[in-house]
RNA sequence: GGGCCUGUAGCUCAGUCAGGUAGAGCAUCCGGCUUUUAACCGGACGGUCGCGGGUUCGAACCCCGUCAGGCCCGCCA
C-alpha cells in the first residue's frame, strides 16, 4: 500500500470528514523542500479523497511571522522592519530594497511576492488547496477564543512547554506576543492582561495595550500551531523533522490544543530534501532549487514521482543533473509496465506483489490530476537528450522517432522536449550528457588498438578526406574503413568513437559529424594517429 | 542530555508496519541487430541484508544490545 494510503486508512479510523493541513512561512524564495510539505499533504488528500473521505485540503500561510533579519538578498533598508509581521512590510524590488511604491499601490507584500509565484507552480503541479493567511486570520477575528483561553490559562502553557520542551521560559514570557509602538514583535514585555487587553512596554520605552481580539499581534509559534488546529478543525497535517522531534513544536502542539478542547490531528513527519552535495535548501544560503526552475526542465509529473515514490521519513537528495536523468528514466518505466499483468502473474511472491502495488500508487500520485491520462512516451530522458543535441530542427527529431505529418507526436512530448531544450543549455546539464569530441587525444585511449584498429584508423581518415562532407557519405565511410580490408563494421565503430570520443559506444555519429568541419575532424585524427606512432 | 532516520549487489534504492525460498534500475561483461539511435532485444556476473545475541518450525523483517553515518530539539519544510 503507498504511504498515502496508509495515512487515509488511519484518517478513516477517525471518522468521515478531515481537514488535511499543510503552513509555510514565505519569508524567502521557495524550494523544491517546501514542495514535499505541500505534496505530502496533497497526496494524503487524494488517497483520503479516494478512501471516499470528505476532505478539506488546506495551506496556512504563516504571514504573521515576523522578518528575522536581513537575509543576504535583502538590502541593509530591511534592518527596519525586522520583527515586523512579512504580511504587512513591502515586497523587495530587483535590487533587494523595499518597494514602497508598489506597496502602497497594489498593496503587495512581503510575504505575498513570494508567496505567489509559488501558488502558481502549485497549479501547473497540480495542487489547489484552500489558502489560509494567517495575518488576516488574527485580524478578522478567527483566533478570538482560542487567545482568549491561551492568556487565561499562561501557566498551564508555561507548564507544558517547560516540561516537555525541557527549556525554561523567561519571567516574563506570555503566551502573546503584541505588535509594538513601530509594529515590531520583537523587543516588546508584557506588563500585564486584561482581556481582551494584553499591556506591554516596548524597547522605545513607548507603553501601550494590544486588543488580542484584533490580530494586535500574534500567539507565539508554539501555541499558535495548535490554536490554528482548534479553530480550522485539522485532522490531519504533515510536518517537517524539526516540528517532529521529542520536545519539538508537535510534542508541545498536542497538549496545548487539548486545552482548547480540541484533539491533536494525525502527525506525519517528512524528512528534507537535500541538494546533492550542498546539504539542506535553505532560502537564506541561496543554496535552493525553486519548484518554479524545476518546473522549467521537467513535467510537473516527474516532480510529483520525486515525492510520491519516496516515504515522507526518507531524506531525498536532488540535483538538477543526473538525478533528474534518473528520475526521469523511472518515470518512463512506470509507464511503460502492464501492472494488470504482472499481478495475474502466478507465484507472486508478497514482496513481489507489494512492489507492485506501491508501483501503481507512486504512479497514481504522480498524475497532475485524479483524471489525467498518463501515456508512455517510450522515449527515455537520456535518448531525448541525445536527440535534441545531435539534430538541427524539431522536425528532424520527431522524423528520427518514426513520427510523420499524418501521425503528430503528442503535445506532453512536445513539451517534454522543449523542457529538455532548456536542461541542454542550463548549467544543469551533466558532462556525461553533453556530447564532444575530444580534442587533444589521450594515449590511455588507444592501449587496446591492435594492428587492425590502427590500420582501420588510417584508411577511415582516407576516406574521410575523400568522401563527399555529407551525413550520408559520412555514414558509409565508416564502416566501409573496415569492410574495405574484410573486417567487422564494429571495429570502425569502436576506432571512431574512441579516437573523436573517448569512449567505446556513442550517438550516430555521421549527423554530428556533418554538422563540423572536415578539417577539424582530419586533425584529430591525425593527432590520434601522432600519439600512436610515437 | 533527549529523540529521529539510515546501514541490503560496484552505484541508487525497494522489500521491514501485517516473518515464509534475497529484488529492481543503473553500471559491468557476453551475444544479437552484416549499425536508424550512449537505441532496442536476449543472457550472465554480482549480496555473510552493518555486527552480536534472543523469540520462532522459519528473521533483512519482531525483541534486546552494539557499531557506523546523517539529522532534529535555537519557529529554516
Amino acid at each position: 500500500m503507498h504511504w498515502a494510503d496508509v495515512t487515509a486508512q488511519a484518517l478513516a479510523h477517525r471518522g468521515d470528514k478531515h481537514v488535511i493541513s499543510t503552513g509555510i512561512t514565505p519569508s524567502g524564495e521557495f524550494h523544491i523542500g517546501h514542495l514535499r510539505e505541500i505534496l505530502t499533504g496533497d497526496m494524503i488528500s487524494r488517497a483520503a479523497r479516494n478512501a471516499g473521505l470528505d476532505v478539506d485540503f488546506i495551506f496556512i500561510v504563516d504571514d504573521a511571522d515576523p522578518l528575522r533579519k536581513v537575509y543576504p538578498f535583502l538590502d541593509e533598508d530591511y534592518s527596519q522592519f525586522i520583527g515586523h509581521q512579512i504580511g504587512s512590510i513591502p515586497a523587495p524590488d530587483l535590487e533587494g530594497k523595499p518597494d514602497f511604491e508598489k506597496f502602497k499601490k497594489d498593496g503587495l507584500s512581503y510575504a505575498d511576492y513570494f508567496l505567489n509565484p509559488f501558488l502558481e507552480a502549485l497549479r501547473t503541479i497540480g495542487v489547489v488547496p484552500r489558502i489560509i493567511k494567517n495575518m488576516h486570520s488574527y485580524q478578522s477575528g478567527q483566533f478570538n477564543e482560542v487567545s482568549k483561553i491561551a492568556c487565561d490559562k499562561a501557566d498551564e502553557i508555561r507548564e507544558i512547554i517547560e516540561r516537555v520542551s525541557s527549556r525554561e521560559l523567561a519571567d516574563d514570557w506570555f503566551p502573546w506576543s503584541p505588535l509594538d509602538s513601530k509594529g515590531s514583535l520583537e523587543g516588546v514585555v508584557v506588563t500585564g492582561y486584561e482581556f481582551p487587553l494584553v499591556h506591554w512596554k516596548d524597547s522605545h520605552g513607548v507603553e501601550g495595550s494590544s486588543d488580542i481580539t484584533k490580530g494586535e499581534g500574534k500567539l507565539p509559534w508554539r501555541i499558535d500551531w495548535p490554536a490554528k488546529w482548534s479553530w480550522i478543525g485539522v485532522t490531519c497535517e504533515a510536518f517537517g523533522k524539526d516540528h517532529g522531534a521529542a520536545g519539538g513544536s508537535y510534542a508541545t502542539g498536542r497538549e496545548i490544543c487539548q486545552l482548547f478542547g480540541y484533539q491533536p490531528p494525525q502527525p506525519l513527519t517528512y524528512e528534507w530534501i537535500s541538494l546533492k552535495g550542498q546539504g539542506a535548501m535553505s532560502s537564506s544560503s541561496g543554496n535552493t532549487i525553486g519548484p518554479i526552475e524545476a518546473l522549467e526542465l521537467v513535467p510537473p509529473e516527474i516532480l510529483r514521482l520525486l515525492i510520491a515514490q519516496s516515504k515522507p521519513n526518507k531524506a531525498i537528495e536532488f540535483d538538477t543533473g543526473m538525478s533528474l536523468v534518473n528520475l526521469a528514466d523511472e518515470y518512463e518505466r512506470l509507464l511503460s509496465r502492464n501492472f494488470d499483468q504482472e499481478l495475474e502473474e502466478e507465484n507472486l511472491s508478497r514482496r513481489k506483489k507489494v512492489q507492485i502495488e506501491d508501483a501503481i500508487g507512486a504512479l497514481g500520485m504522480a498524475k497532475v490530476t485524479t483524471e489525467s491520462i498518463l501515456e508512455s512516451s517510450n522515449v527515455t530522458f537520456r535518448h531525448l537528450c541525445l536527440l535534441a543535441q545531435t539534430k538541427t530542427s524539431d522536425e528532424m527529431v520527431w522524423k528520427s522517432l518514426g513520427y510523420t505529418d499524418t501521425d503528430k507526436p503528442p503535445t506532453s512530448l512536445v513539451d517534454r522536449l522543449n523542457k529538455m531544450k532548456i536542461w541542454i543549455e542550463s548549467e544543469h546539464l551533466p558532462e556525461e550528457m553533453r556530447i564532444s569530441l575530444i580534442e587533444n587525444p589521450q594515449s590511455e585511449t588507444f592501449v587496446e588498438f591492435g594492428d587492425e584498429e590502427i590500420k582501420v584508423l588510417e584508411i577511415l581518415k582516407k576516406e574521410l578526406e575523400t568522401c563527399d562532407w555529407n551525413k550520408e557519405d559520412i555514414g558509409n565511410a565508416i564502416p566501409n574503413s573496415a569492410k574495405s580490408i574484410e573486417l567487422s563494421p564494429r571495429i570502425a565503430y569502436l576506432v571512431a568513437y574512441s579516437t573523436l570520443m573517448g569512449r567505446s559506444r556513442g550517438p550516430r555519429l555521421a549527423p554530428i559529424l556533418a554538422e563540423i568541419e572536415r578539417t577539424r575532424i582530419i586533425q584529430i585524427l591525425e593527432r590520434c594517429l601522432t600519439v600512436i606512432n610515437s
